[in-house]
DNA sequence: TTATTTATGACAATATGTTGTCATTTTATA
DNA sequence: TATAAAATGACAACATATTGTCATAAATAA
């Protein structure tokens, strides 16, 4: 089998485990009222630990920027997000958490680190090292 | 960073890489008017060189029987796939390749291999074998 | 400074994908 | 065989995601 062919496979297993991670991300935080994607973008602006624009938040899930500003609007509406004026733009807002939006990001870190671990348990270090590097490569491979 | 951490990291990138494979797939089947999805269903029936149920595409590509159903009616309305009656349930049909759907299945077949040798040029064979690995665990973690 | 290019939000269209439900068919079980 | 359970297609509702377009704001170049 050639390397080309074991890409293949690689690719068509990356659809299916992409399916696979929505759902599962759906379930842990289904109690929080949220989704797998507004988990995405909860989790992009805590994890920069400063307000964000939309641009900001859809380069950084490698989203398009309409997607992510339609979610960022469903958030605001729901009271987990925030926006604020931006100083530096008039029309780009800044996007933060609520205190509701804090908590939340907060618990659900608290859920997600046992399920995460739970996850990797029978995998070794290496394993995840070396997938990581691919698929980051990849990424990069397709970025421009 | 212990491996949950890692773990996490991967998901992420995997969230990325498949929307940015959704994005190549697209480029690459525009010419023959189709999608990354559709192109999933054709190469799904093509790999088992035989009539499949919507029900067995669903399974294979790991996806919903409903999506995969929509897919199916729009690529035969398209002329592309075919439905035959099946001897075995009165229901559910067989859905095979048309002519022509068998005629982009090959074309995109000679579009897409240089295309993954391309991609895997830089990634060692012990690589890409670890990452398929690991993402055939979890597949397997989640599919109950 | 002025003109051009780029970035951004807003809105719409379309494709994709999951979930839920129902009726029907098939399969498994008692 | 008769009943219960599972599988399947059909249809609908909803969430997600890309692409396209437009007007405006910001950044860049001339």
């Amino acid at each position: 089998m050639t390397k080309g062919e074991k890409f293949t496979e690689l690719v068509l297993e990356i659809f299916k485990v992409n399916g696979m991670l929505n759902i599962e991300g759906d379930q842990l935080t289904s109690s929080f009222g949220l989704t797998s994607a507004r988990w995405k973008v909860l989790g992009a602006i805590g994890l920069e630990q400063r307000p964000l624009t939309v641009s900001d938040i859809a380069r950084l899930m490698g989203q398009s920027r309409q997607g992510t500003q339609r979610l960022v609007d469903a958030m605001v509406k729901d009271g987990v997000l925030a926006m604020l004026d931006n100083p530096n733009h008039k029309r780009a807002k800044l996007i933060q958490l609520t205190i509701e939006g804090q908590k939340i990001y907060e618990e659900l870190d608290e859920t997600q680190r046992p399920w995460a671990a739970d996850c990797a348990e029978h995998l070794s270090n290496e394993q995840l090292e070396t997938a990581l590097t691919v698929l980051k490569s990849l990424a990069k491979k397709f970025e421009s």
